[in-house]
DNA sequence: CAGGAACTTTGCGCTGGCGCAATGTCCGGC
DNA sequence: GCCGGACATTGCGCCAGCGCAAAGTTCCTG
């Protein structure tokens, strides 16, 4: 992968997209770049913050343990979105686990690099800023999902989300292109894995989704899942 | 309120504390001040983010409606906490409101004064990235109890959060200086009036609690509630 | 100090969703 | 082609917490 591709993974990714010519070529010729395999982690919750990663290809899922030995999937992340750096920037350990969900390629920053670039180039920061102002933003609505609505608008909720950030048009509708278990749907949504399977099961009996199988979900009737996730 | 005044509030600021003196004396310098009274808001979630506010003193309650009329409380902020800097910074509207629980005092800045700030003190902007984190980090704390604790661990949780913000010591423990009312926590724990009601009222037959009054509200066995909170 | 608003308490019945456990289905490896 | 493991389905019983409704407190206002 030479300066160029890296170039053309930047243009794409949220923390760079529109920056000037000179700050993607300074970001990629600085990048190293790193290839986990799917089932592998990039990092373990609790380890020291000392990288910046850019997903180039491929998929994770972060993930985060809590004491008690619960699990919950804070969400996934894609081509373009950035992994790590919040921790880097406050100084503490990583707060959760991203876990390959498919074979994937990143880019990689030392937190010193980083913060050159970021001197050097103070667009840079203000985008890191609003990238992380939207973090911010979808985990309120999320809370506020979680805290005031009922499990099956929820889990409509959140199979829409997961399909508009990555969901991709086949003849039958719009399928998820990596595998989402009925476990890390109840890991997102704050509810287990028995009632997330019976409202799914409810779904394809009505002809609203495809595919009793973690992969190949796909989406028949997506008009029918905003009605149930947006009904008052 | 000279500018010595101001600069002493944001000595103890979240975005400014620790910052060189120049920096602290040109942010003093370009805010304005604005008062409101207690039970009348600073702005309405939907109006154009237009400006920057910290908190000098009093307190202030941050509260989201949902599209079906739902409330939830994001949290409390008081002398030193930023309000509104996240929906400027991003160019969307204010997504929620807030409202004063005590009569607040704020410093305020508009958009394309705090932007000039940060452009001429890159220190500012690395700070506002590390208070973003710590925003992000505490949110996804709160996703993963909504989702997975039962609702007497999360009421603990939060009477102990709220507490170390902002509690008091007194004779007979420590003890909340604004009006926190049942509603309030069940807003803030996704759950009802009457769940906290009963909660409490066995908190309070236990000696854990006083205070049958949204004002007032003390802790009188802070341990026995970090047990409730803890609990596997 | 009387009246009313705002907030809290509490009893009761109900139900959404959990937990368990048994069974079924798909896939990959030998 | 068979076996083992991972994942999904589904029936059943139960209970934490909700919703309603009525009554009790506390505080403010005139």
């Amino acid at each position: 992968m030479d300066t160029k591709a890296k170039i053309a993974v930047l243009e794409r990714a949220k923390l760079f997209g529109g920056l000037a010519r000179d700050v993607l070529a300074a970001s990629a010729e600085s990048a190293q770049i790193k290839l986990i395999e799917k089932g592998s982690v990039l990092f373990q919750q609790g380890d020291e913050a000392t990288s910046h990663y850019v997903v180039a290809w491929g998929r994770l899922r972060l993930d985060q343990t809590t004491p008690d030995g619960k699990n919950v999937v804070l969400r996934f992340m894609g081509p373009g979105d950035l992994v790590g750096s919040v921790a880097v920037w406050r100084g503490v350990p990583y707060p959760a686990t991203p876990l390959a969900v498919e074979d994937t390629r990143l880019l990689v920053w030392s937190a010193a690099r980083m913060m050159d670039l970021m001197q050097c180039h103070p667009p840079l920061s203000m985008k890191a800023m609003v990238m992380m102002g939207g973090r911010i933003e979808e985990l309120q609505e999320r809370i506020q999902q979680v805290a005031t609505q009922q499990v099956e608008r929820r889990i409509a909720a959140t199979i829409l989300k997961i399909a508009g950030q990555s969901g991709r048009k086949v003849e039958t509708g719009v399928e998820i292109p990596f595998p989402v278990s009925r476990q890390d749907l109840a890991e997102m949504t704050g509810t287990t894995l028995h009632t997330v399977s019976r409202t799914l099961s409810a779904w394809i009996d009505d002809g609203i989704l495809e595919g009793r199988r973690s992969s190949h979900l796909t989406i028949c009737r997506p008009h029918r899942l905003v009605e149930i996730a947006d009904q008052a």
